[in-house]
DNA sequence: GCAGATCGTCCATATATTGGACTTTTATGC
DNA sequence: GCATAAAAGTCCAATATATGGACGATCTGC
């Protein structure tokens, strides 16, 4: 059966189609690491999919362009079909285009690299990135990426915003994939949101990666119109003491005010108005 | 059966899935004109799949967010699903940013809309738009949005530059689709390929909508690494005469020389300083 | 050049998808 | 405002489609 966090129940959730939802977790999870591509055998495994499933879903994927397979290593990346289809599907209003010039002065003012993430159910993704001038950088994350909220400095902060009942639900649900990440696990994990909850700011200390740290805060505060966003910066954790977190989170603070300012300044002009929507 | 130029042979094509080319060419669909949305019966039609079928699909897509539905309208609508995996999925060289400038003073030296077309197999892909400032508009195709190859201006330079063969191919593949636009049919269209090659770039005049003309140049002559991209032109058909025609060609070869430098200079590390997108 | 792992393929089975027919809701005409 | 038409949504028996165990091919590391 499934040995994983990431398949939706196929049966007994939404009537509607196994397929889909196995193709969309297929897909999920090339996003995680598309940069260095996945295996099928690390694909099987992290979907708890039979081999022959994988694969025909894959070869599927692939004739429509929503994958690519790389000739010489095998390895499976996200294709440029959905490239295409993600443009149609941008939000109407440019988040990514509001936030980069905060997110370059972020990492131009900082020295390190400067993340914005936006939660998507139980995960979050990295919708941008700046990297910082300082010679050693800690690019852990990249655009596209996917992680289990909580697991970076932004979806800390983002999951640290949830309710009790929400927390517990997500953390639990993310069990499986946390406990891959190795040091994380569901406790230190809530400790983690309760720590983050007492400072003001998301913090990792080599929580997720040996040597590398991140504090992160959300945005958008009071605007539930806005999917939940966060700034964060990542570093080496010699870069990070108390003090330094203090100075960075302040300045991501500055840009967030910014940000929100651009953002109620953004009278979605052109474009039919946004149709309100059921998930 | 099937009464439409879109769905990929179910069987007989790729050993695979049914259901990955039909929820594919569903998607495909919808990004044809997502700032409006689709009906469910125009997703019927337009992709000759039967009502619960494509109901059930479109439910399943939308439990996994690659779809929303409108509550009011009952529209459908992709989702952000894609958004987040088109991130991911993004090229590695930032095509759209490298471009954006050149766009950008196309469309403020010429004072009409400027736009970046990408093939994607049979059709063409709007990635970008710059809007220019004269206060007549000719704003048809939106950004992520497909048209069968040749029904732009963009798209059409891009189908006369590939053989005869693959022209002819193409354009009897896109036969019905093409009708369904109207005004243009597959004489009309080889017409229109010839017309450009003899005079070095494409131009529709009226050919699309009523009133609305182009003109469109490729990009990356010699570059077989690149994707087939295109810059083109609209504007209303009073303000594209042929002495006009040709000025502004040459405003876009002088930026298609410009963005193949840039081209060249990308040496695939940070992204450059992201595009202020709204126009 | 061999061993172990990974990748790809085949095909009988049965399960998830299919789509015709029906019901409900929304849009249109008078 | 009511009647009528069209679109949206639902149901369920039939079966075509996806499934996955087992086998063969191919790659990788030593």
């Amino acid at each position: 059966m499934d040995s994983n966090g990431y398949l939706p129940s196929p049966v007994g959730g939404v009537p509607g189609t196994q397929s889909v939802s196995r193709m969309a977790a297929l897909l999920r999870v090339l996003a995680t690491r598309n940069s260095v591509g996945l295996r099928l055998s690390e694909v099987v495994t992290a979907t708890g999919l039979e081999r022959p499933t994988v694969r025909r879903l894959l070869q599927g994927l692939m004739h429509e362009g929503f994958v690519r397979q790389a000739v010489s290593t095998r390895r499976y990346f996200l294709g440029r079909a959905l490239f295409e289809l993600g443009l149609a599907a941008s939000p109407d209003f440019d988040v990514r285009g509001i936030c980069a010039p905060s997110l370059e002065r972020i990492a131009a003012q900082t020295g390190d690299t400067a993340f914005l993430t936006m939660r998507s159910a139980f995960d979050s993704v990295c919708i941008d990135r700046f990297e910082g001038s300082y010679p050693i950088r800690a690019l852990t994350v990249e655009i596209g990426a996917r992680r289990a909220l909580g697991s970076t400095a932004g979806g800390l902060a983002l999951l640290a915003k949830l309710s009790d009942p929400e927390v517990d639900m997500i953390v639990s649900a993310n069990a499986q994939r946390l406990a891959r990440y190795g040091s994380i696990d569901v406790l230190r994990l809530r400790g983690m949101v309760k720590r983050a909850r007492t400072i003001g700011y998301a913090l990792n200390r080599n929580d997720i990666v040996e040597g590398v740290s991140g504090v992160g805060i959300t945005l958008g505060e009071g605007r539930p119109d806005l999917p939940d966003l966060a700034l964060s910066v990542a570093a080496i954790s010699s870069r990070l003491d108390e003090t330094r977190q203090k100075e960075v989170v302040e300045v991501m603070r500055a840009e967030a005010a910014i940000i929100m300012e651009r953002l109620s300044a953004w009278h979605g002009n052109h474009h039919a108005p946004a149709p309100a929507v059921s998930p």
